[in-house]
DNA sequence: CCCTGGTGTGAATCAACGC
DNA sequence: CGCGTTGATTCACACCAGG
């Protein structure tokens, strides 16, 4: 069984860090308060999105709203969800890392009011992502459009922080090679993996699917890292999360979902390192700069570079710039002026010849990567 | 050229009714405020979407991108944005009639605003409907999902009222006979449709296709409604319904967009009676990607595939790409360097083992496909 | 006539590092 | 923190020129 941690145990903070993968039982708010600053790389929300059933809903001071149903009311009840939404998310915010970025699911219902409340706390979004159903339930009175998608909003913590983890990478290369769009197709949560109690009834109402959860954790995180999840229910995220050889934090009051998510997640079996192992492009390669190539012999003072049709032409200096037509510069700076360009990449655009053939000095960066260059 | 009435002259209201199919040149609000009270059966709403851009953005070949950077785009902040949302909205509000609904579209930049801000002026949402579109912008830098879709709320006037137009069977008919779903496909706006002016630029930054305007014509409003557009630019709703034989009205500021517009809707001929029984659009046999795959379980991380002689293998990986003796890639990627060609179809060149024999996993796709055959 | 290859472009909140 | 430098990065169509 995954560990169950009352939230008086929390407090007690003698012992940090023992929250990580347990399943803290409390308030959502009040055990959010209780977690360290910084302390999570991403959270996955699930927030409730029912205002008109009037389920449950809790004020910040943890009082319980009373359940409404008339025109005063209705604006009350907005403007209870509101404040519900605007403290958890508040205390979501303190616990995250500067570059973590968070993710909540919801309905029209409520997600509006979630994506207009991230944006007044400073979150920045990053996407709106639409979660299309292959099967949903079908409208039964025939009023409206068949309500066959949910959406995701996925935020960073921070507007000027550009950090936050995106394996652009490897959903690309996951994906036929062509960039992960904003609109995912997955089945709802049913058959076996759809939790069921002994009386064979669900033991969540709205449990998500795995696979969803899981290409929200392969996008936005990384093996090791720690995901936050405060409305944790029958811990989807956290099943998930341990597969995928992440750490998981669960928040969660009722007793019954908290029973359902622990035998749940200490029954996942996590993949191994090579599995988790994630694409990386380029931008994650160490860099080389032009003068290495230099050093280490592999371009000469003198050499003359092309472009690729030979259309210009420049020759090598000492000092590790490019000379052409009286104008001198980094491979960047000179690969730009010559084409009369704001910005180009040197590395792409000049070449040198091989045999009767031109290659890229890119290539050559591989060479020293690869540690074959004699380098001191 | 369809009518232009200065918003001086729609005040004098001696002439009530002349402002049908007409394009009132004024201010969104103040326009609204000189209409009756529950003169229109239904509100298509296009505003600024308060894009918020930073600098300049190229694509990878150095060309600019021709950002939305209009005038009537900017917002001094998201408070301002809000109380110029509220505004145009409570006075729609008044114009429209009791059972009628009102449709705005926006993307993640200002719908979440759009959408808490219909909730709080009572407004009754009936659905939120995402138009996937087939041909979005790339994301250039590698940082965000594509941004593949706009978000189009679907509300009416009071939530007791429960007679607002819906054509479900209509739509049903026109979708193969199974409700029509909140996700929409369709292309953006290009090619021959797409304003231009002389010098061959667009007219509008933001034009909208005709299909989408049809879509909701015909599903929320009956032929002789009247559909009243208060961001009218370049008057899409107003062609698509005098097409549709439903009657307009228009609200610009812009002297060039009323003229562009006003010549389009001239130069559309409504359809007879017998036509406007719906039309049906054209269903794509769905993409399968690789991690569609995985996150079916159809394939797990961790299993070998090979090729059909059993030349080569690799090891399926948690983020969808295969890794095999140092190096990983997409299927395709990886298929080609064993091989060290160029290309290679992954889906053709890799096998799974069933039982004894070898099969591509191209079969898998077929698998998933005969689940999905009902969609978009 | 068709096919191919090159170019242009669309509501975009689009970088990271070192000095 | 600001600023300059390095150098990474795109998908689906429409349209046109040329073979």
């Amino acid at each position: 069984m995954a560990a169950v941690l009352p939230l008086a145990d929390l407090r007690q903070q003698d012992r940090p860090g023992t929250w990580l993968n347990t399943i803290i039982k409390g308030d959502c708010v009040a055990a959010l308060e209780a977690l360290p600053d910084h302390s999570v790389d991403a959270i996955f929300a699930d927030p409730p999105y029912n205002l008109q059933l009037g389920g449950a809903l809790h004020r910040p001071d943890q009082s319980l709203v009373d359940a409404v149903d008339d025109d005063w009311d209705q604006f009350a009840s907005f403007q209870a969800y509101d404040a519900f939404t605007r403290a958890w998310l508040l205390a979501c915010r303190r616990v995250l890392k500067p570059n973590g970025t968070i993710w909540v699911i919801g309905s029209y219902h409520n997600i509006f009011r979630v994506g207009a409340i991230l944006q007044d706390l400073n979150f920045w979004l990053l996407n709106d992502i639409v979660w299309r159903k292959t099967n949903p339930m079908p409208n039964f009175k025939g009023r409206r459009f068949q309500n066959a998608h949910e959406t995701m909003i996925w935020a960073s913590r921070d507007p000027k922080v550009k950090s936050y983890t995106f394996n652009y990478d490897a959903l690309k290369a996951s994906n036929d090679d062509v960039q992960m769009r904003s609109d995912w197709l997955f089945p709802i949560c049913s058959g076996g993996e759809r939790l069921k109690g002994e009386d064979g009834k669900k033991v969540h109402p709205t449990q998500k699917p795995e696979a969803l959860l899981a290409r929200v954790i392969m996008a936005s995180t990384k093996p090791g890292d720690v995901i936050l999840d405060p409305f944790f229910g029958t811990g989807t995220t956290g099943a998930v999360a341990k597969r995928l050889g992440r750490n998981f934090v669960g928040i969660e009051r009722e007793q019954d979902y908290i029973e359902a998510a622990s035998a749940r997640i200490a029954s996942v079996e996590p993949l191994g390192k090579a599995e988790l192992t994630v694409m990386t492009g380029k931008k994650a390669e160490p860099r080389v700069a032009f003068n290495t190539l230099l050093e280490s012999g592999l371009v000469k003072p003198g050499q003359v570079l092309t472009d690729a049709r030979r259309r210009w032409s420049a020759i090598i200096r000492a000092d590790g710039t490019l000379a052409a037509g009286g104008e001198a510069g980094s491979i960047h700076r000179l690969g730009a002026k010559v084409q009369g360009l704001d910005a180009c990449n040197g590395w792409t655009f000049w070449h040198f010849e091989e045999g009767s053939a031109l290659k890229p000095i890119d290539e050559l960066r591989s060479v020293i990567r690869s540690g074959l260059a004699n380098l001191d």
